[in-house]
DNA sequence: CACTTGACCTGTCCGC
DNA sequence: TGCGGACAGGTCAAGT
């Protein structure tokens, strides 16, 4: 469920919470969410320090001073949060009922800092990974060299867009915008949201799609996940940023999860079908197949 | 090779 | 009320 906008609210929070901040200990129940019996744990975790917090599509990347970095991938289920000086969760905290006490059932990794102040991470569905590997490796991990474009990158723009677009004609372009591999941080959400935007069915294969669809759909996916970012990204479920709180975007969604309601752009019923194996929401009557 | 589907998990919701 | 099954969706392996 994190996808890009979520995954950046989170970044942006977690650098001021704990740059700079020395680990302390490391504890997991669980050797998918995090591999503790890693032999560089001991060296290259423990006792360094957190230089930044970066992120890579909707992969967060925790760089450490022993030249190690923590890289994160929340996947469906997966929280980060941080507790300690100045952000409580207990008693009188606005969002306690959300956090509730930590660690709880879905705590599979707990980070401690020199100040006694914690980085948990939760992950109902333990699809979620952290694992610890050498800085200068991380551009050779496989997902990361596959991985497309930034698409809020500033060397990033609509005509390279279209070129990742046209590695796969032959796919449905909603299909093609959840693969990472094309361009790296869209997600159901935001697929959804940017194609009804841009007023192009979900199931148009690239091929067919015209070359002012592509703009409006480049423009649209801008948008879009601009406008989360700024709004805290989405909650639906279990997403929240680092200090355990609600994102506001899902308020401002268009058709995601709005299925037998009104398009607000022509008041025509949203439906929800499936494309790419997924859930869609579309409205037929903005967003016709070619 | 290009593309689609199923598995990985667990909590929640729906229908019987 | 209890229970089984569908569903949620990011990614990779397996299947077509």
């Amino acid at each position: 469920m994190p996808e890009l906008p979520e995954v950046e609210t989170i970044r942006i929070g977690l650098a001021t919470l704990i740059t700079g901040k020395q680990i302390l200990h490391v504890a997991s129940n669980n050797q998918k969410s995090f591999p503790n019996s890693q032999p560089d744990i001991d060296q290259f975790l423990l006792n360094s320090s957190v230089l930044n917090v970066r992120r890579r599509g909707k992969v967060l990347i925790i760089e450490l001073s022993s030249q190690y970095s923590l890289i994160i991938h929340l996947k469906m289920t997966g929280q980060l949060v941080f507790s300690g000086d100045g952000v409580h969760f207990g008693a009188g905290h606005p969002n306690a009922s959300l956090v509730g006490n930590l660690p709880d059932s879905s705590t599979r990794a707990v980070l401690t800092f020199e100040d006694r102040s914690k980085l948990f991470f939760n992950d109902q569905r333990k699809f979620g990974w952290m694992r610890l590997v050498p800085t200068i490796e991380i551009e050779n991990i496989d997902f990361f060299k596959k991985m497309g474009p930034e698409l809020l990158s500033k060397q990033f723009g609509p005509t390279d867009f279209k070129s990742r677009l046209m590695r796969r004609p032959r796919s449905s372009i909603k299909a093609v915008l959840l693969d990472q591999t094309i361009v790296a941080g869209i997600g159901n959400i935001y697929a959804d949201e940017s194609l009804w935007g841009a007023k192009i069915h979900p199931q148009t294969l690239v091929q067919d799609l015209s070359p002012v669809n592509i703009k409006h759909l480049y423009s649209s996916i801008i948008e879009v996940l601009s406008l989360s970012i700024n709004k805290g990204g989405s909650t639906d479920k279990n997403y929240i940023d680092a200090e355990g709180r609600k994102g506001s975007y899902l308020s401002f969604a268009k058709v995601f999860r709005r299925e037998g309601l009104a398009c607000p752009r022509c008041g025509t019923l949203i439906r929800k079908i499936r494309v790419a194996g997924r859930g869609t929401h579309v409205c037929e009557n903005c967003q016709k197949l070619n």
